[in-house]
RNA sequence: CUGGGUGUAGCGCAGCUUGGUAGCGUGCUUGAAUGGGGUUCAAGAGGCCGGAGGUUCAAAUCCUCUCACCCAGACCA
């Protein structure tokens, strides 16, 4: 190994030496977050933020595709309104910040900084709803929200953060449910094809479930420390928030009924994510389809006559045929530590283009997931490229994959569950009852991640209890 | 919230035990050479030692209180 592998260790803690070191020396290092001057916020610099646009922009046009549309809603959330759903409130005051004032003003009623917009979403649809013609109604909005949370981690839970949250209403429970489940599946089919992460997909315990759904869905996906993360929710309210808000409506058959409802969402957290997915000891490796910069071009010896031209023919080609390229022609920098700076900040291809090449026709690349290094020629770059770019994002997956498959065991014994959650997932049969979920995460603190679609008979008897159980769980330790 | 740790130059740290006008590495600025995996040399700029109070002739250093951040756990849509 070169002697730089050396020092670039010093630099960023690897992995296996400390992961939650590794993850923030990434992120601050690879410049995407600094710390805000406000307890528990993040401020996203623009590499995050390009990422964050890239998410927005691929995801909003799949829920427009779904045929939903944008709303945008106040930040403030009266008091009175809060209060309307039991479990809701219940669930969400302790983390609510509370605007007390206005101006110099004592207000006559609190308003809470949103924490989540179901309040607000109800209260209008009960002014917009009165037919069965009105419906359904397909909402989204893209905004941040605040939730006042006592730890919290760059990316991963913040107190405000940016996300979006799509609200539905619909004239029947078999309509809600099939919307419920499709917004998962644009969520699992996002993870999968954009970000390159696999994701378990099935439906949340009770104790797991959104404050104020009657059924939560969620995807799962492992980090590397063999710990999960809940990417993204889909919950169906049946009519527990139509209920108070009166969301009613006259139907066909002349009779006035309830509406139900469903919400989902996904956040920033997803950008945490993809770090300790795909990261490793060398930085960020972001999959090609989110990647602010798809290929970096490097000039090699650019002082050299006719170099730096070279490079910037090359972008300007690849940039008409729809690439994010950026060319490093900073003069300050040697070409090694431009190397791996930009090995460091993920981006998937490395070009470098010296005399050598120049004299040859080609560009030298580099991958950044499997660092394998080869020539593309000039003729056709625009096409090689590009396949090399949705190459990386099928291994990028395929590596994931791997890497989750290896980690996820069975287990028919407390001991065997135990292990197993030190270092991933593991499935194992449950009765269904409360006290057999505290237990687990009382001896193994792992939780109930999800009850996955594809289930299997891995025993007659509960884990925990022994008495006869015919759900299968995957458990985790979580973020 | 509980336990542990850390706050000194942009970043990473030493100095504190045994008080005596603040140091190293890196980065930054300027110049020269170098240039296909974190180059080299030279000359510079940069700090109310997290904050408040106290002890003292004198506090980065000792005492008290506070704030922030990090780690482990608890809690948590």
């Amino acid at each position: 190994m070169p002697k730089n592998e050396k020092q670039f260790v010093t630099e960023i803690t690897p992995r296996e030496t400390d992961f939650a070191k590794w993850y923030t020396d990434v992120i601050t290092k690879s410049d995407m977050v600094d710390y805000a001057p406000i307890r528990g916020c993040m401020v996203m610099k623009p590499y995050a933020m390009s990422i964050w646009e890239l998410i927005q922009k691929q995801m909003d046009q799949m829920f427009k595709d779904t045929g939903h549309q944008n709303v945008a809603m106040p930040m403030l959330i009266p008091e009175s309104l809060l209060l309307k759903e039991a479990e809701h409130v219940e669930g969400f005051a302790p983390e609510v910040a509370w605007v007390t004032h206005g101006g110099n003003d004592l207000l006559p009623e609190r308003l809470a900084i949103r924490p989540t917009s179901e309040t607000l979403f109800c209260t209008m649809y009960a002014k917009w709803v009165q037919s069965w013609r009105d419906l359904p109604l397909l909402y989204n909005q893209w905004c941040s929200v605040m939730r006042w949370e006592k730890t919290t981690r760059p990316f991963l839970r913040t107190a405000e953060f940016w996300w979006q949250e799509g609200h539905t209403v619909h004239a029947t429970a078999e309509e809600a449910q099939e919307e419920t489940l499709k917004m998962l599946g644009v969520y699992r089919d996002f993870h999968e094809e954009v970000l390159a992460m696999p994701v378990l997909c099935g439906l949340k315990t009770d104790s797991e479930k959104f404050a104020g759904a009657r059924a939560t869905y969620g995807v799962e996906s492992m980090m590397q420390d063999g710990k999960s993360l809940q990417a993204a929710t889909s919950h169906n309210f049946g009519t527990n928030f139509s209920e108070p808000f009166e969301i009613k409506f006259l139907d066909k058959d002349g009779t006035q009924k309830f509406a139900h409802e469903t919400s989902w969402g996904s956040s920033t957290r997803m950008i945490g994510g993809l770090i300790m997915t795909h990261g490793d000891d060398r930085g960020l490796c972001i999959p090609p389809r989110v990647a602010p910069v798809q290929a970096v071009i490097l000039p090699v010896a650019q002082h050299k006559e006719g170099v730096l031209e070279a490079a910037r023919a090359i972008a300007d080609r690849l940039k008409a045929a729809g690439v994010r390229v950026h060319v490093d022609d900073r003069d300050t920098q040697s070409a090694g530590w431009k190397f791996n700076e930009w090995e460091m900040r993920g981006v998937p291809v490395r070009l470098e283009i010296g005399p050598r090449d120049i004299e040859a026709r080609c560009v030298t690349f580099c991958r950044r997931d499997t660092l394998e290094k080869g020539q593309l020629s000039f003729d056709g770059l625009e096409q090689s490229l590009a396949d090399l770019l949705v190459t990386i994002q099928d291994a990028m997956f395929a590596k994931a994959k791997a890497y989750r498959d290896a980690r996820v065991r069975d287990a028919v014994t407390m001991e065997e569950l135990t292990e197993g959650v030190q270092t991933g997932f593991v499935r194992a049969m449950w009765c269904g009852c409360p006290e057999c979920e505290g237990k687990i995460k009382e001896t193994a603190s792992a939780t109930a991640r999800v009850m996955p679609f594809e289930q299997a008979k891995l025993a007659d008897t509960c884990v925990v209890c022994g008495k006869p159980a015919d759900k299968m769980v995957v458990w985790a330790k979580a973020y």
